[in-house]
RNA sequence: GGCCCCGUCGUCUAGCCCGGUCCAGGACGCUGCCCUUUCACGGCGGAAACACGGGUUCAAAUCCCGUCGGGGCUACCA
């Protein structure tokens, strides 16, 4: 069988963290398989929908890079024709009818502080019961009694399809081989499988992710904190942000793998079952790995610091774990803020410091400023006590109590801004 | 409420299908020590879980039943 998936986002928010991992676990069995992935827009609720927010998506979807077939973009809006060709066949044949509401029901709706019509087109349901199943190519068999499902909704009025019927006559009329998509879907498959049955087709197989879950183990929404995918590009390598995600409701034997190699290695009936919370500490700290990775070019332009010496990278990388955090190391490109206070190491006072710092001013000058030199200044002429030297000098040169070593700095801010910098200390101490 | 899905360390999970090798393994986080001028990196340790109750069995995290718990859905949204 030719696979052929998609993602069908709804452009009524920016790309959701859920969507964006639907994306990827649809784009790795694409990819596993040599077969299509699609991106179609679900905007059919004109009210909701917002070309900015469909912006947002397909801007995210590069960002993963998870990029769909023939970068292409289907959008329901634009296939009206189809719905409401479906539609009058469906009507015309009977098997949907225009269905009128009761009273109640236009107070319930009203209620909610929409004005209600007066009908709307649904499907006519057969009156028997029976179980409605399919086999989930995650889970298994999910079967439900057809009392137990509602009324199935086709569409407001012909132009207007609602949800359950444009995705099934899209995901028919597209040839999608694997529906797969959130947990929260269950529920409206045997509803799409009486509209395939209605229409007299087959249904693709079907595959419901687990959901991805806040600390608090519900669905992780807006309350949980940052949700759009778009808040963590400031702070995210896409890398590790794909990783990340492969691993919501997914194993692998490794723990950091790209998503080449995890599309090699995936596997639907694989995929578990129950939600995964999202993880933020995780996420960091495989971002911290492949920032790592990074050589000087890359990681300059992720950090938005086209400037910076390729010295500096290293020093960086090894200590970030996410990239607004370049900001800690402002003191390699300008000149530091400090209290003096900060240049005495334990219980050293100031001329024991200045002292220390004369003697860095000499070696810096002859261009001597090494390890070498300053163990043997540390041997020498303070008994041996490293922290006298190394922290009053380091603190001359970045001004924080924590920072990168004062021979990792030296060479990256050079040899006239480093005197100069060990020159104001010892100012500041006087 | 109804329907559906799920239930191993705080978190992500391995193991469960095919019962013994599991006084349950890995990773993140937490934590102790080492390295060390600080931070970070790195190295070596530690605490930490089979939801509960029955049953089947010589033996159950693994099989069966029940209970409890959590979640999703319940639109003229998607």
């Amino acid at each position: 069988m030719t696979v052929k998936v998609r993602i069908a986002p709804s452009p009524t928010g920016a790309l959701h963290v859920g969507t964006a991992r639907t994306a990827l676990f649809n784009w790795l069995y694409a990819r596993k398989h040599g077969g299509q992935f699609i991106l179609r827009i679900e905007d059919t609720d004109l009210e909701r929908s917002k070309p900015e927010y469909e912006t947002d998506i397909i801007d995210g979807l590069h960002w993963l890079g998870l990029e769909w077939d023939n970068h292409e973009i289907h959008r329901q809006s634009e296939r009206l024709d189809i719905y409401r060709a479906h539609l009058k066949r469906l009507l015309d044949s009977g098997k949907a009818y225009e269905r009128k509401y009761t009273d109640e029901e236009k107070e319930a709706i009203a209620m909610q502080g929409r004005t209600p019509r007066d009908s709307i087109i649904a499907l006519r349901q057969p009156l028997e019961d029976r179980d409605i199943a399919f086999d989930d190519e995650i889970r298994g068999t999910v079967s439900v009694n057809s009392k137990h499902i509602g009324a199935v909704s086709l569409a407001k009025d012909s132009d207007t399809p609602l949800y359950n019927f444009a995705v099934v006559v899209d995901d028919l009329e597209m040839g999608i081989s694997h529906v797969i998509r959130g947990e929260d879907h269950i529920s409206n498959t045997p509803k799409q499988l009486l509209i395939y049955e209605a229409l007299g087709q087959a249904p693709p197989k079907f595959a419901h992710l687990p959901l991805i879950l806040g600390p608090d183990r519900s669905k992780l929404s807006k309350r949980h904190g940052a949700t759009s995918i778009n808040e963590y590009r400031k702070d995210f390598l896409p890398q590790a942000m794909v990783n990340f995600m492969g691993f919501l409701g997914y194993t692998y034997d490794e723990e950091i793998l790209d998503a080449a190699a995890m599309a090699e290695r995936f596997e639907l009936g694989k995929v578990h079952k129950s939600g995964a919370v999202f993880d933020i500490k995780k996420l960091e700290w495989l971002n911290a790995r492949y920032l790592r990775t990074l050589d000087p070019k890359a990681f300059k332009e992720a950090a938005g610091l086209p400037n910076l010496p390729d010295a500096a990278v290293p020093l960086m990388t090894e200590r970030l774990e996410r990239l607004s955090g370049v900001a800690e190391f402002a003191y390699l490109w300008e000149r530091p803020e400090y209290d003096a206070a900060l240049l005495l190491w334990k219980e050293d006072d100031a001329a024991r410091a200045a002292k220390a710092l004369s003697l860095c001013v000499l070696l810096a000058d002859g261009g001597a400023l090494n390890q070498a030199n300053l163990d043997q200044t540390v041997a020498g002429h303070f008994d041996g006590q490293k922290g006298s030297v190394y922290w009053p000098l380091r603190v001359a040169l970045s001004g924080r109590r924590n920072s990168a070593g004062p021979l990792e700095i030296a060479p990256v801010i050079g040899p006239a801004e480093t005197k100069a910098r060990i020159e104001t200390a010892i100012r500041k101490l006087s």
